[in-house]
DNA sequence: CTGATATCGATACCGGAATATCGATATTCC
DNA sequence: GGAATATCGATATTCCGGTATCGATATCAG
């Protein structure tokens, strides 16, 4: 088990995570090999079995790892064991789909609340989740230490909502407004602009030759 | 101008497009040096220049890329003079928003319809689109040659829609529910999973030692 | 017209991630 | 118990993207 990772294979673990927890109950109770995993998603079985010593305790030679025991570390790695708050700005169809996303908690999430500035929304409540005018953000947040944030306003507002973020102590942004943006260091912003993902995918392979 | 271009280079052009068309207007009709946009974008420039080579004609020493024509090259490299129309199945919050939103637009994209099972659904219009049965969608995407989908019904029926895309003729699918769909060799499917996301936007700083 | 300067394009270099290879070890079968 | 096999972990190699460097060229100043 070797707490150093990059990126690439944090963004590969959920994948096997996904893939054990997907295997029928007969075959957790056993082992499996990184092989095996390898074959099912289609990649390599070196980098499988590499990214898999990076969480786990090590597995046996022709056994493989004791699957519900590998299930937990990545788990636990990943801190779907967790339990953080969230918060969401815009309860526009985006937004409203966000609180209503059931497979946050998942992952160790709970989204506890939206804002709006639209008074109309403000006090009414959506799955169950509270709906605060963004006047409040600020507040709600230091008082309950909130460190993530999903941003589904409009492009023009995005900026501003962010700096409102930021200024309110959140580290996380999570940014769907069709925007880039910009927060000082120590805030990671991951701007998601799913017209540009979609352009990505249909692109890619008309375009010319792309390796 | 060279047409082998790689997918790191094609995901920084919207970038570039995006930073070029919020140039005031004066400095359109000027010039723009890779230096300069590379500053203003905080990437490195010689990165800029090699990533203009793959759609421009190519910039003067000391005067640099005829903007607007930089603009309209990167412009019509990323497609978005396209207009390529674009299903939605799931018509929950996350589906409507898919509906109702308007950046597609400026990407070259259309949404033209969507698709639920749900009879009280179907027949009604949202944001003017109607909305479909799914048992019409295999005739639907055949007669207007759709090739672009986007799946956001619940992960329990993403698999089962996927398959229907495919036998429908769809050649790009982008999948919102949090499982990894898998589809036949030339169909190319991106699982957007937004949980997923978060958590490695939230976790990234938090476990061990990420390089 | 000539030298200084900014910028370009091409080539060379560097580092990190993916992959291949190899020895070691556990299990299975005879 | 010993040979065959599957699998692991470690090391070596390859490949690719990013960065630095350098010569070439266009503009500008004097």
């Amino acid at each position: 088990m070797n707490k150093n990772i990059t990126s690439q294979t944090l963004s590969r673990l959920p994948l096997y995570f996904n893939y054990l927890i997907s295997l029928p109950e007969s075959r957790k109770s056993g082992h499996i090999s990184a092989t095996a995993i390898a074959e099912a998603l289609g990649l390599n079985d070196v980098q499988v079995r590499k990214d898999l010593a990076s969480v786990s305790n090590g597995g046996r030679p022709k056994v493989g790892y004791p699957t519900s025991e590998l299930i937990g570390d990545i788990g636990k790695f990943l801190g779907f064991a967790n339990h953080d708050g969230v918060i969401v700005v815009g309860m526009g169809n985006f937004g409203r789909a966000m609180l209503e996303n059931r497979s946050f908690a998942d992952y160790g999430f709970e989204v506890v609340g939206g804002f709006d500035c639209d008074e109309k929304l403000v006090g009414t409540e959506i799955n169950g989740k509270p709906v605060r005018n963004v006047s409040e953000l600020g507040s709600f947040c230091r008082e309950r230490n909130i460190q993530i944030g999903i941003i589904t306003v409009p492009e023009a507002a995005a900026q501003e909502v962010c700096n409102l973020m930021t200024g309110a102590g959140i580290k996380y942004i999570l940014n769907f407004a069709p925007v880039h943006l910009s927060a000082p260091a120590g805030v990671a912003v991951h701007n998601e602009n799913i017209s540009l993902t979609l352009a990505m995918l249909a692109r890619k392979t008309d375009v010319g030759d792309i390796k």
